[in-house]
DNA sequence: CGCGACGTTGATTTGCCTCAACGATTGTGG
DNA sequence: CCACAATCGTTGAGGCAAATCAACGTCGCG
């Protein structure tokens, strides 16, 4: 069941069975249904979640009733609200299932007793945190230096399964393009 | 000399006066003068930088002989390149003073071996990563959701001395807007 | 003093959004 | 199981925010 965080763990740090063992104590797993949330504006983040299976994304709502997706996560990837979570303030973001999904959850208030008991893991969380904000900084290039058109390319590119997973408006909103324009392309491409 | 990071530290966890003479073991000071490079496009990143006081630019070089700056770091903040750090590969961009500059490093190659010493500095770290990233997902929410315009306004407001400090082209560069616009719009200001 | 770096201002261009109307799917209640 | 409504994607017309281009003003520095 949570073979996949053990093994995303143990892609950056050691971890022993008998710490294994531990983790599980800290950690609830859920399910969820299509459109439901993990995470609602207003309300505290409790905690990190990670997805075993399924598709999630965060996003906030603007005004003029529109949404802003900045974050989207699948299999093996964690997801919340860092700000909240942090801050302990009501989240200005909502997180929420785009599939079925099945998640672990690490609450908030029990995270420094296990990485008390377990040091590794403030490291594991300190690398992909690392990693989590190179990518955020390459993003933010690519939206500054690339037209819509290329960093649609460039991201179909990367993820070509993952676009055709979520709803083209998801995308779109995603990548801070309307939808009407990545039907254009789409179109375009075709030879 | 080391005050401001110590302060800076303490804001996050507790670090007891051994632990800071450990600490400074594994840090170095230096000095740059305006212009110098902390790091070179195709250099390895050996290590986090600390501004104890000047002012620093993280950027891209882009085609077309442009610049995308994605990091301004200043007095207690730190900046280095995460993604050539933790991969050890050469680093797709530079670091450079944009002031005369003192800052500390802490080492890519010791930095485990003091967090094995100091085990609240690797806290310490994922805290402000966390930080880090949160804010990041917050600037891609309004390079998305705001105008131009807006974008400047707001960040003058958050940082009103900051916007004097630096010239007008970095900050258009890091706002992602052209100096030109940046110009219209303080014209426009005035009464 | 003269050159180069930086900022200003106006004219022109363009990438992409907005709006609107119309297909195609999905799903839901009768 | 079908009808009908949402929801989602497509296509085209028109508009605008901001980039680009170009020319000129100004300051600091070798």
């Amino acid at each position: 069941m949570l073979q996949g965080l053990f093994d995303h763990i143990r892609r950056f740090v050691p971890l022993s069975g008998e710490e294994e063992q531990v983790l599980v104590q800290y950690i609830e797993i859920r399910d969820v249904k299509k459109k439901a949330f993990l995470l609602k504006e207003g309300q505290v983040c409790q905690g990190n979640y990670f997805i075993l299976s399924g598709c999630c994304r965060a996003y906030f709502e603007t005004e003029r009733d529109g949404e802003q997706i900045y974050h989207f996560a699948i299999e093996n990837w964690w997801i919340t609200d860092y700000m909240s979570l942090e801050s302990r303030k009501p989240s200005a973001c909502n997180i929420q299932a785009v599939e079925h999904t099945s998640y672990a959850v690490l609450y908030r208030d029990v995270q420094d007793e296990l990485f008390a008991a377990v040091p590794q893991l403030e490291k594991y969380f300190r690398i992909i945190l690392e990693k989590a904000l190179a990518a955020a900084q390459l993003r933010i290039k690519y939206i500054f230096t690339q037209t819509a058109e290329q960093r649609y390319h460039h991201f179909s590119g990367l993820f070509p399964d993952f676009v055709q997973r979520v709803p083209q408006y998801m995308l779109a909103s995603y990548l801070g393009v309307s939808p009407e324009f990545i039907s254009k392309i789409r179109a375009k491409k075709k030879v």
